[in-house]
DNA sequence: TCTGCATGAGACATCCATGTCTCACTTGGG
DNA sequence: CCCAAGTGAGACATGGATGTCTCATGCAGA
């Protein structure tokens, strides 16, 4: 037992470090680890045990966004009803990790190849599969590519994570901006 | 003259080294001084002695963002025909610096506030304008606020021009994908 | 109560980028 | 030809963040 309450204890406080300092390091990306440690509420000897160092911190954090963004394409469930639909259900879940994913999308612009780009390339898959599809039914159009509907969704996730935390826009707006802008764009329609 | 002569060969070497700058911070915004002056193939020395620190180059880099920015909101004469022209106009004549603003893009969720801001906020308010513009003459939906609009077209800005650096979109597709997607989204129009 | 264990605090040592300085070179103008 | 100025190369000091270590404290379980 002791075993076990040890590892979830440490599950527990692993997990709370990581979503503070992904809440630090949205907004200042070059946060020390003084600084996270103490957003934290721990110091920095016991951050350093729970993460080798600043890398193994950043590495730590693109699995959890990793697996925070595999979550919310599970629940888009993006294979079913309408693409369009699916892509709003998609940034609905996303919502809530688009700060970190703005903070790794500006962070991997660096980090060349290497590192976990198998769970991102997986990612990618799934998203520009959903494009393809909504291409193949005729939702969408097909003169803009699924890899670049892909990346322009990155964009606008963090443009919108940005503008919330700037204050620019009203955070229960994000939903609604970024997929109405990714699926209809700015010009009126005429019908409808 | 040699004063004069000694003021333009300056300007030369600065503008130079400042666009190789440029160039290579938007690939790894973490460069060195040190391959800063070797990428514009001059000494840490000479770099020091043009831009007084890091600082300086990246406000210099700024500087010279703005400007070209301004510069290509004149190219696009905003105020002249429809909006949804207007805005092509611009995003074809901004793509050659796109690279440099997705840089002072992500650079800039750090610096908070004080900077140059000035310049700034004019730039936002010729763009947010152009799509008020829009907005009141019908051509745009008005359920998206010219200020998210605007956030958006930087958002797409960068993501461009980091997925064109990546390989992941041909340079040739820029101007048309970020135009048409800010404009028509994702969506087939019916008529047309 | 006693004991083990994680923690917090802090003292180092280290690394790396930065900033400053000197000195020899070469280059262009007088 | 000579000189002044800019440059490149490199040494050197500095600062900040990082990583490692020790030690005292607090706490939870036996």
């Amino acid at each position: 037992m002791s075993h076990l309450g040890y590892a979830r204890l440490m599950a527990v406080d692993r997990d709370h470090v990581l979503r503070t300092a992904a809440a630090l390091l949205t907004r200042r990306s070059t946060a020390t680890m003084d600084e996270v440690a103490k957003a934290a509420g721990i110091s920095r000897a016991t951050l350093h045990r729970q993460f080798a160092g600043r890398d193994a911190l950043v590495r730590a954090l693109e699995s959890l966004g990793i697996s925070e963004c595999e979550a919310a394409l599970g629940r888009a469930r993006l294979d079913e009803g309408p693409a369009a639909e699916a892509v709003r259900r998609l940034v609905r879940e996303i919502e809530p990790s688009a700060g970190l994913l703005a903070f790794l999308y500006s962070e991997n612009q660096l980090f060349e190849g290497e590192e976990q780009n198998a769970g991102w390339e997986r990612i990618d898959a799934r998203v520009t599969a959903l494009f393809r599809r909504g291409q193949d039914s005729g939702e969408f159009r097909i003169d803009l590519s699924p890899a670049w509907l892909t990346e322009a969704l990155y964009g606008l996730l963090a443009a919108g994570a940005w503008s919330v935390l700037d204050g620019k826009v009203a955070r229960n707006d994000f939903t609604f901006m970024i997929a109405e802008l990714l699926l209809g764009g700015a010009l009126r329609r005429e019908e409808s």
